[in-house]
DNA sequence: ACCCCGGTATGATTGCTGTCAGGTCCATGT
DNA sequence: ACATGGACCTGACAGCAATCATACCGGGGT
């Protein structure tokens, strides 16, 4: 069972959130930890200039805000960017239970050991200067393999380069592979 | 008592390496996990063309491939690129300690949660086009203030830039604000 | 059969940044 | 006083990608 599952199982709360609604602010108290079940979901700072920092895009199936679980508040916004429906468990009762169970702290600690190291990743494939690296790099990480149709526009945003010009990039390589190999095998 | 410290109490054992020299392969048992001392360790994953991809620049006073806790083997390669010194503590020790003491859990689940919060951002932050979006953010989240002389360079590197898109960024600040209050109050 | 829409594709232009090349300033060591 | 090295600074240029515009294509709905 997964730990967003067995978090899940803390309690049967769900929450919906029409888009641009705030799920929580900053300096609130936090009493929920909340996981991402459809929509999506962004945690914000705002610049005094007006303009905003995004600290974290939560999709469905992720869990929102981790580090608030240590936290007495919040230290930024967090907006349903979309319509967004979520899955609220009791702060209290996830910290009771990771104290309490040593082998779902350790799936915890787990969970976030991958997705700093994955975030790290994605951190470095965004210091390359070129898509043709960025996307070396994206290949190097997921099998040497190229992104498979339908997921380009995600594969973009992912490695930081718009849609075109991994459109292109994509082109160069087609072009490239049927030169050098003129028909295969 | 922080937890790279507390860590640190655990074994007595140092460990020195040479510039170029390995920590450790990829497929090697995970026995140690390493806290840096000095240098700069990175950790690496070799493509197929001999290109590389750095998953994690480790400076001084942090806590290396942090996921290896979990993991029997290493998934990728670790070398020093400057003389690097290493406390090594053994990995099973680190584990037992952390099912046992639901204190240090915490803040292991802690320092883990909080390193993907700043890197999540740096990942936001490189997403970002321009030097200037990009210093934008990066003083939203260091208290709006430009950074000291000193660490430019440093800065330069943590927003993905070269150090002279940085000095002419800056220069246009300090020109805009003159202009803007020529002469303060 | 038709429309609509999103993803794919590519040309043209513009703007930003990387890079190279030079130069100043300052702290340090001799 | 002088040399040295590192950080800072700026001009010039080239290159890459963002953007805008246009078009094709395939699937889903009607």
């Amino acid at each position: 069972m997964s730990l967003f599952d067995r978090l899940r199982a803390l309690s049967p709360s769900e929450r919906e959130f029409d888009a641009g609604a705030l799920l929580f602010r900053r300096g609130d108290e936090v009493s929920m930890l909340h996981l991402v079940l459809d929509g999506e979901a962004h945690l914000v700072r705002h610049r005094a200039d007006g303009g905003r920092l995004v600290l974290q895009r939560a999709a469905p199936k992720t869990i929102l805000a981790e580090a608030s679980v240590f936290s007495e508040r919040y230290h930024c916004d967090c907006v349903a960017v979309v319509p967004t429906r979520t899955h609220a468990v009791g702060r209290e009762a996830v910290r009771a239970l990771l104290a309490e169970d040593s082998a779902l702290a350790e799936s915890w600690a787990l969970h976030l050991a991958r997705e700093l190291q994955t975030t790290r990743l994605r951190a470095e494939i965004l210091s390359l200067r070129t898509v043709r690296e960025r996307l070396d790099a994206w290949m190097a990480w997921n099998g040497d393999r190229l992104p498979p149709r339908g997921t380009w526009n995600m594969i973009a945003s992912e490695i930081g380069t718009s849609p075109e010009a991994l459109y292109r990039e994509l082109a160069r390589r087609r072009k490239g592979r049927r030169e050098r190999s003129g028909g295969g095998a």
